[in-house]
RNA sequence: GGCCCGGUGGUCAAGCGGUUAAGACACCGCCCUUUCACGGCGGUAACACGAGUUCGAUUCUCGUCCGGGUCACCA
């Protein structure tokens, strides 16, 4: 007995987005075939030419790219179930509809759009009425004569009921009743995607079809489709939906609307990958052991089917910034810096300051890249401020000895003969001591004269080191004089 | 509306009939400290509700309520 290798696919449609519950999605497709030393596949469907974006499927290479999920066939890598893109597997799909109408299981419907949506507003939901189910075989051939356009359907039983076992949800049970005629080749002589799927999925061989719960309820459509050509069901695994929330609070499917952005915002926002797919992970799968931090191979050999939830999950910013934040954290400073550049040059862009210094105040503050810039604004030009920005309780601050403070400090740096981190840090320190004030009395009118802002990465100590001693003697100045006039 | 699924703190989430109901994020407090952050310590906060089954239910069953999904010639 040999078992079967597990084959996974992962198969989004060219929209030039890449949803980030889609890459969720993708990722357990992912888990699900390499924790079990099976095949990651991707297909592309492109059924609907309606929908064609130019580039497309460059972003779902680049995606899967930089999310790490390496796939073992696709159309960039085709093996023996080629080919990988729906549009050029069209020629395929429509024999097997007219299998199914030879063996009874299928027909033609030639129903106009118009009599469809009639329909709809009689009935109230009804459904197609199933006109052309038992069409005499002379209408038929009439029909056909005149060229008039037609879809094939499904004959679905009337009666009785289908069942089928979902890995994660269990045992599912629908009434025959409610399933509709369902379209599997249309007008144009595309198949339908539900069709498509099904066809595809079996001729390459997929063994285990993972998709969001949004399919649930579709699914017994697709075992009967399954059964009409005799074939095995695959392993169903289907996850709990990411929601998201809209402005008002509401909770739906993660969406445009629903709190989400797709996973290139989010990269562009300054989110790491990895940080990005560590928390999707999250999403709906727990580990035996409840780790939280795990690069993609670890999770491959952390993954269980058994570990993935069925309730439905809020997409939680926080949290990811969390990991993002964790992720920074443990970079090297060189790293950083290489992420931090962009950003730098946003903010400091006429400047030319000693970035590994910047990096040193902000490699431990940063949680997202993209809050470099309003970090670092005040590096490049001081901000106006407000005497009163010189009062702080804590540091025992007020407007009668900030003056004096910074009146001294500034004559003792002026006096440094070398204006390096350490000698200015002595000096600042010294000069606390000798007036017998805490640091902060000291640090705090310093730091705010050469900042402009109470709230800085890093210390006075530091700043005065990356300004350099002219900027820094200025703003000094400047900083008596605003206290002196107003 | 019909059908399907779900319901443990604000969020993620352990838990598989007996627990002081984990942990993480967020929040709050304290410590560290030259602001903020990091780090350390501590705290607030949950089994939707009602019936069963059982010696015993967060765990099993049913109902109610709430939430979501789905009902296309879209994928």
């Amino acid at each position: 007995m040999n078992k079967q290798t597990v084959r996974t696919r992962f198969a989004p449609s060219p929209t030039g987005f890449m949803h980030i519950g889609n890459l969720r999605t993708a990722l357990y497709e992912y888990l699900v075939a390499k924790s079990q030393g099976g095949d990651f596949v991707l297909r592309i469907e492109d059924t609907d030419q309606q929908r064609y974006v130019e580039g497309a499927v460059e972003v779902i290479y680049k995606t899967l790219q930089t999310a790490g999920l390496v796939h073992d066939e696709g159309p960039d890598k085709p093996k023996e179930y080629g080919p990988y893109v729906q549009s050029q597997r069209l020629a395929m799909y429509k024999p097997y509809a007219e299998q199914l109408i030879k063996e009874g299981k299928a027909y033609r419907c030639f129903c106009t759009k118009e009599r469809l949506d009639s329909l709809k507003e009689d009935t109230q939901g009804g459904g197609y009425d199933r006109h052309c189910r038992d069409l005499p075989q002379e209408e038929i051939d009439r029909l056909l004569a005149e060229g008039v356009p037609y879809v094939i359907r499904q004959k679905m039983p009337l009666e009785g009921k289908t069942t089928f076992t979902d890995t994660v949800f269990g045992e599912i049970t629908v009434d025959n009743s409610e399933l509709q005629d369902q379209i599997l080749i249309k007008t144009d002589g595309y198949p339908t995607y539900n069709f498509a799927n099904v066809i595809d999925d079996h001729t390459m061989n997929i063994t285990h079809v993972v998709r969001g719960s949004e399919y649930l309820s579709s699914t017994p459509k697709y075992n009967l489709l399954y059964e009409a050509f005799g074939w095995e069901i695959p392993t169903y695994i289907h996850l709990p939906l990411i929601m998201g929330k809209d402005a008002d609070g509401n909770i739906a499917k993660l969406s445009k609307r629903h709190g989400s952005t797709g996973f290139e915002d989010l990269v562009n926002e300054g989110y790491l990958p990895q940080a990005i797919i560590n928390y999707v992970a999250l999403l709906g799968w727990c580990p035996e052991d409840n780790q939280e931090i795990f690069t993609l191979d670890e999770l491959v050999k952390a993954f269980k089917i058994s570990g993935i939830s069925k309730s439905p999950s809020i997409f939680d910013y926080d949290k990811l910034e969390w990991f993002n934040a964790e992720y920074i954290r443990r970079m090297s400073d060189e790293e950083f810096t290489k992420y931090a550049m962009p950003f730098y040059q946003q903010s400091m862009k006429d400047k030319n300051f000693d970035w590994s210094k910047i990096t040193a105040i902000l490699h431990q503050r940063v949680t997202k890249f993209n809050q470099i810039p309003e970090m670092t604004d005040f590096f490049n030009q001081l901000p106006e401020y407000d005497k009163e920005m010189f009062v702080n309780k804590k540091s025992k601050t007020n407007l009668d000895n900030a003056p004096k403070m910074l009146q001294i400090a500034t004559e003792k740096l002026t006096a440094l003969d070398s204006w390096t981190k350490d000698t200015i840090h002595d000096c600042l320190i010294n000069l606390a001591v000798e007036l017998g004030v805490k640091n902060g009395t000291v640090m705090w009118p310093v730091r705010i004269a050469v900042a402009g802002k109470k709230v800085t990465p890093g210390g006075a100590v530091e700043i005065l080191d990356i300004l350099g001693r002219e900027e820094s003697l200025q703003r000094l100045a400047k900083g008596l004089v605003i206290m002196r006039n107003s």
